[in-house]
DNA sequence: GCCATAATTCAACAACCGTTGAATAGGCGC
DNA sequence: GCGCCTATTCAACGGTTGTTGAATTATGGC
């Protein structure tokens, strides 16, 4: 067993703790993920989780932290021809879950027992994101089209990177796309 | 306090256990929901569900065991005109999530964070219901035809009923149908 | 009315959970 | 090289979990 006090070297722990954090949270969402589970993965005590977090609900923030700036985001899509925006931000929102330890991933996975991870998956549909995305087109009927919206890439995120179902886990973004790019542009622009 | 041995009167404890468990599982899912809160609502002791259901995983068996006659829809489908089928297949569906304590909101709540649950949710979408409907409609593609298929049915639930989302989830069935029935019968016959 | 059987509770178990406080050991500025 | 700060572990806490075995009480067939 290793003994107590300070480590010899530099120290890296806490970026160690939050991949931890992050694959754990991926793969069983916030309430089946442990601190003991992710601190044993990190190799360190579950005590110096609490010391650099706080809490679960600290480390949880801290995993989940949204590297992605939303404004520009925003201002890339809408700089493109409108016909593809749907295209577009479902290549967007695809490449994101598809990354190994998704936030997304973890965020949706945890909203199915955590009341505040479901309030910040409704938030980003439907005021963060994918609202305001929508309110600039200037269609009716504007905040369903958005939920709408929310709907495919929901679904598509949970089919894909949650549940697993093949041929669809597997499948090549562009065959994706393809399919999933229409539906999300009919929601946006299309007819009622 | 309630006595030991057994209640006057008949016993129709076992009714109330699974209608507890079956509200636990839906609001909550597997591994959140807990034996001792479903005895609990049920005002029963624990362990009088482990001797009905044996273990947490039967009472999550008996709780979610489809009442539903998979081959009598499939052949009713199958009657109608194939160019409503879309919507026909999402009005069953969504009649099944808007219902309370829907086994299927359950399985879909449980699958984030169980992976037995999630073999479930697998098996309906790629082998039991969906696939088999495709399958009859000489189609390329028929098994990604499914799972998109799936990804609509299963978005649209979980932004109505785990995530609740505004205005979607208020939303009367008759417009969620006018939008989401039409990506579906795009996904079963729709040219690639 | 006896008796097997079923219904029901109680008490306890070992395992795990998030969290706390104290103890120890190394890095680093002076 | 002394001393403060930070990194780190340990041991324990109260709580919850699924599960078990024994004890208690009513029902239903004979």
């Amino acid at each position: 067993m290793s003994p107590s006090g300070r480590r010899p070297g530099t120290t890296r722990t806490r970026e160690a703790i939050l991949a931890a954090a992050r694959a754990a949270f991926a793969a069983r969402g916030y309430t089946a993920a442990s601190l003991r589970q992710v601190a044993s993965d990190a190799d360190v005590d579950a005590a110096l989780v609490m010391h650099y977090f706080g809490s679960k609900r600290g480390l949880f923030a801290a995993a989940i932290g949204m590297p992605v700036d939303v404004d520009g985001l925003l201002d890339q899509l809408r700089d493109g021809p409108v016909d593809t925006l749907g295209e577009r931000l479902a290549r967007f929102y695809l490449r994101m879950i598809d990354a190994p330890s998704s936030p997304v991933v973890a965020l949706l996975r945890s909203a199915a027992s955590d009341d505040e991870a479901a309030r910040m998956v409704r938030e980003f549909i439907s005021q963060e994101v994918i609202a305001r995305l929508v309110d600039t087109l200037d269609v009716p009927d504007a905040a369903l089209r958005a939920t709408l919206v929310g709907t495919q890439l929901v679904g598509m995120a949970v089919l894909r990177r949650v549940v697993g179902v093949e041929p669809l886990a597997s499948a090549r973004p562009e065959v994706v796309l393809a399919w999933v790019g229409p539906t999300v542009q009919r929601y946006l622009t299309g007819a009622v």
